[in-house]
DNA sequence: TTGCTCCTCACGTCACGTGAGGTGGC
DNA sequence: TTGCTCCTCACGTCACGTGAGGTGGC
């Protein structure tokens, strides 16, 4: 069977006592299965893995089964947040190794890497501009063939 | 030895005789080694058989050795073409295959193809302005923190 | 003989997708 | 027993990079 990852409560509708599990204790005490996770990140259970097998994420285990905290799941939410921001997975664990004891609540960059990230994103964006402009330019050029078929087509009945 | 790819030639000063072959005939003349073709284009060597290999150049051979005529040169522009406007290798082999004989001087798209193409790069460019956008606040962020922490020093004296 | 350019494997990278085949608790 | 969720390999994808080891003509 193939896992379903995160699209197994179509209906948006789920067990709230799996995701919160209310009065077991205190604290750190939201633990999730990976499936938890997934469904509530919108990730795979596939990408959870990859991450731990990267060194990103080190869930604890109950028997075989992974078992993420909340500590885990900020910790993803900062790993999501690299990748939205165009770091690659080396990266964004190195930024996390950097400054882990400080249990950031944005993702701990500091101003060089930040900067370069920006002109980096920035050379990506003109480079999307030029593209689009171009692709634009085929599409009215499309549309002047199409115009001239037409007049071709009544010129070609003289 | 590696294969030294797009820079044998750092001065800038490449052999013409090698690039065009003046006088040896007429039409479709101009054929170039790999290394020519590579230095004309800035493809890599690597590259240019990697498109071989999909289906994407078929170069005739001198013996053991590829030889890419005008066409194939030709061929490759609109590969690069392809590739700045975003496709896929895939997308460009069946743009390319849709209507080969028209041996066009632009990408032979069509209009569905482009309009998806130029959603498709859009949705990109927006995801990229938030991420630029989000850095920038971080950016700003690191800057006031190291403001407060000058004053945070100077009230921390007191 | 030395150098250069060319060649063909073939493994590595990046961020996962996609089965295959098996386990454990309700 | 059936279903569900979980697990671990392990191969596939995309567009090449990067050696290794060998060939051919000046």
């Amino acid at each position: 069977m193939a896992e379903s990852g995160t699209q197994q409560y179509a209906d948006g509708v789920r067990p709230i006592h799996l995701a919160i599990q209310p009065g077991a204790g205190q604290a750190d005490t939201a633990r999730m299965t990976i499936g938890e996770l997934a469904a509530a990140t919108g990730v795979t259970l596939r990408a959870l893995r990859f991450y731990q097998s990267k060194g990103l994420l080190a869930p604890s285990r109950n028997g075989r089964a992974r078992v993420f905290s909340l500590a885990d799941r900020n910790r993803l939410d900062l790993i999501l947040q690299g990748k939205r921001l165009g770091f690659t997975l080396g990266e964004i664990r190195e930024i996390l190794a950097d400054r882990d004891r400080e249990n950031s609540p944005t993702l701990p960059i500091n101003r060089k890497r930040c900067v370069e990230q920006i002109k980096f994103l920035e050379r990506q964006r003109q480079d999307l501009e030029q593209a689009i402009c171009e692709l634009r330019q085929i599409y009215s050029c499309l549309f002047r063939d199409l115009l001239a078929a037409d007049h071709g087509a009544a010129r070609n009945t003289l």
